[in-house]
DNA sequence: CACATTTGAAAGGCAAATGGAG
DNA sequence: CTCCATTTGCCTTTCAAATGTG
């Protein structure tokens, strides 16, 4: 057994969010008949022609920053959208679905939805937090899961983490069990999970380099 | 308030699946470049080459005909994939998520699998109809959801429902209260929720066909 | 009622987990 | 442990049910 999930250290972002390539975007668009859509917060936050406050005096970049934690804490408390919109449901506020959390975290929410969903996630979060410091059961009670069963909980990396982990296959895509070790304890994942994250890997990069052989357009 | 959802007739099929366009299929497809992918139940069985019977002894058309009455049968209850997925979760046997039982439903996996999963909801199914029999109470308590908050929440027709609808509205698209409240009666459904339906058909034909001026490809 | 918008259930993509063979 | 095929779940996306406004 483990204890839950890692909290892989919390730490600045350091990670700059690269605003998407900006300009140069201006293809044949396949056609965006559309009438007049409002824009999501991640369109908006894009070109910051307009400045990070929005014409309704929405703080876009706060937004931006606070959607970016709010994934980085979720996923260092070890939880998925899904249980988080059914903890949220569960509470006295209202209640959103796993849909609403995976949108709130890609921004792809208009601004005025993501102003009203921000409190409600935060003061969420930081009670989830709470709890779990004050041991993991307390968390679990919290959102409500079950211990889970048979087959292991399938876990979601960080983003750093990925990041990290690429970093180290880019240089050795086959460590030995010490190195193993070593980068699990680094990353504060488990052991087992680091391992198989590098057999995974070496088998996509395989069967990717396989389907070039074809070269397909 | 109301008692959770309706229970349209689950009465025998009537609607034959149509198994999907036989022959005729072999246009340039996409690029089917995967190595040698197990076939899904849904591929087999619409190649009626092989008989009923898979080559291991798995009875497709069995698994057919209860991944469909399946579907009904939890819609009638008034279960959401998710809902079962959970359930499912904190029962005995193996758990599975709503990602699985999405599958099993549109037949997208191995007939292996499905072998394997469709003990686990024949049972699971036969126990929740039980309870709900008890008085919806019970079934609640079974599947451990909440009452649910705020907004409604978003309900799903069955198959037959939707073709019911689809008749009615192509014969008249614009119903009177009277109508609405006799079509809802008839299928078993809250007047409201088809009131709603029949404003959004008219709304999505309506912005459909505002597209096909553009007279696009 | 029409219409714009918000939001969720179902479905799809990718990859984490599993299991067999070496 | 490895490779490799396969199973299965988390996240994402689509489409339409629900909501809000005139």
């Amino acid at each position: 057994m483990q204890p839950i999930q890692p909290a892989p250290a919390v730490s600045q972002p350091s990670v700059v969010i690269a605003t998407s390539t900006p300009a140069t975007m201006s293809a044949p668009v396949p056609v965006p008949i559309t009438c007049a859509d409002t824009p999501t917060v991640s369109q908006l936050v894009s070109k910051p022609q307009t400045g990070v406050v929005d014409e309704d005096g929405i703080n876009l970049e706060e937004i931006r920053e606070f959607a970016k934690n709010f994934k980085i804490r979720r996923l260092s408390l070890g939880l998925t959208q899904t249980q988080v919109g059914q903890a949220l449901t569960a509470t006295e506020g209202p209640a959103y679905s796993q849909s609403a959390i995976c949108r709130f975290e890609k921004l792809d929410i208009t601004p005025k939805s993501a102003q009203k969903l921000k409190p409600v996630l935060e003061k969420w979060l930081n009670e989830a937090e709470l709890r779990n410091q004050e041991g993991q059961q307390n968390l679990m009670e919290f959102v409500g899961g079950e211990p889970s069963k048979k087959r292991k909980r399938r876990t979601s990396f960080t983003p750093q983490a990925i990041e990290a982990l690429n970093a180290y296959f880019e240089k050795n895509a086959l460590p030995t069990g010490q190195e193993i070790t070593e980068i699990a304890k680094e990353l504060n994942y488990d052991r087992e999970v680091v391992r198989v994250w590098f057999c995974n890997r070496r088998q996509t990069l395989k069967n990717t380099s396989k389907l070039n052989v074809f070269q397909i357009p």
